[in-house]
DNA sequence: ATGTGTGAAGAGCTTCACAGCC
DNA sequence: GGCTGTGAAGCTCTTCACACAT
């Protein structure tokens, strides 16, 4: 596995692909051609092989992939191949569904701490995790050595716990708040907006 | 407005200025330049300038843009100037979350119909809007002329909604299910996941 | 026969640089 | 002085076409 120039498209294209491939192996797919691959995700199959010789040869010639050797190539060319912790701020509505999701546990990643500032949550135990309070937050994260959050406060919060998850040395955010974070070079956000989802789909109707 | 050849690339970005536009409205910002827009979606300012140069010039030559006139002329571009009826499928806890968040309505959708298999659920009104047994789909997503649906079900039940959704008429589906829907040619899928919303974080960690 | 791997050609997007307007 | 609007240049990504392996 030589890492060379990656088209950043390349990467989120990897991302479906283990997706699909992840829902293939369940299914007991064993083999999967680059044609049938890009029907399920969508995609061009000159984009798939494209895409995976930039890694390697990951295919045998007649034949197509191996579903679970490739999930394993791909894991280990976007550094998944390790459990990650993550933080979580904010035990709403939101945070309460994603303590609650099996997905993370079996795809690489821990909530390792919840925060909030309810002192009626404070204490409580959500999916084995124990709700602290948001005031202890840059100590938490600097103790557990997290570099993930989730952040899934309001918009009047989130701009001001994800500079002090910044200050931390999170390097990573996925945000719930429909708002700009506008966080320092080296720190990356991803908003998860719904209603913005929703418009994308209008476009192309 | 002259709509020309447009890069794909740029319909992402003007959601992104949209809701960056939105926080600075509410905010009571007037004027906005290309470079702190550019500062708060973290996108160059060059590209900020073409991509509204495909519509015409909605800028003022050493002033900036209008934010609320530039709200309103995305808005027209991204067809979102009426509010566009959806079918929620799937009334668990992210459905509940969906019916509950008041965003949507504030963006132009509202979710006309909601579906549910459990007995227990259809009948009941959730935010004032009736949940009704899934067994009604197709019939009442044609009533309504509905074209934009939730599905918000389990991966085993996933892809045999999305199949009688697309039957319906339905063209674009934003599915909460992690897995493929393989839908015919002319229906959008935009699938949330979170974990690969993640692991997308952890590439560039 | 079937399907991958890959250089080369082609398309599309981004950056540049500066004219034009406030 | 400041900032937009836009052709042209530059670059990256995608598509093509075919050699090569099974």
């Amino acid at each position: 596995m030589v890492q060379r120039r990656i088209p950043t498209e390349t990467v989120g294209r990897l991302l479906t692909y283990l997706r699909v491939l992840l829902c293939l192996a369940e299914q007991g797919v064993d083999t999967v051609s680059s044609r049938d691959l890009g029907n399920s995700c969508d995609v061009n199959p000159c984009v798939i092989r494209k895409d995976l010789s930039y890694f390697g040869g990951f295919g045998k010639r007649g034949v197509g992939y191996d579903v679970r050797g490739l999930i394993g190539e791909i894991r280990a060319i976007l550094n998944l191949n390790r459990v990650m912790k993550a933080a979580l701020v904010g035990v709403g509505n939101v945070g309460r569904a994603l303590l609650a999701n099996p997905q993370f546990e079996g795809e690489g990643f821990k909530i390792a701490v919840a925060f909030d500032r309810d002192p009626d949550k404070i204490g409580r135990e959500v999916n084995d995790v124990v709700v602290e309070d948001v005031a202890m937050l840059e100590r938490r994260i600097r103790e557990e050595g997290i570099r993930l959050a989730i952040v899934a406060v309001g918009v009047s919060e989130a701009p001001e716990i994800a500079r002090r998850l910044a200050d931390a040395g999170v390097k990573g955010i996925l945000s719930f708040a429909p708002c700009p974070l506008n966080m320092p070079e080296g720190v990356k956000v991803t908003c998860v907006d719904l209603p913005t989802e929703m418009a994308r789909l209008v476009y192309y109707l």
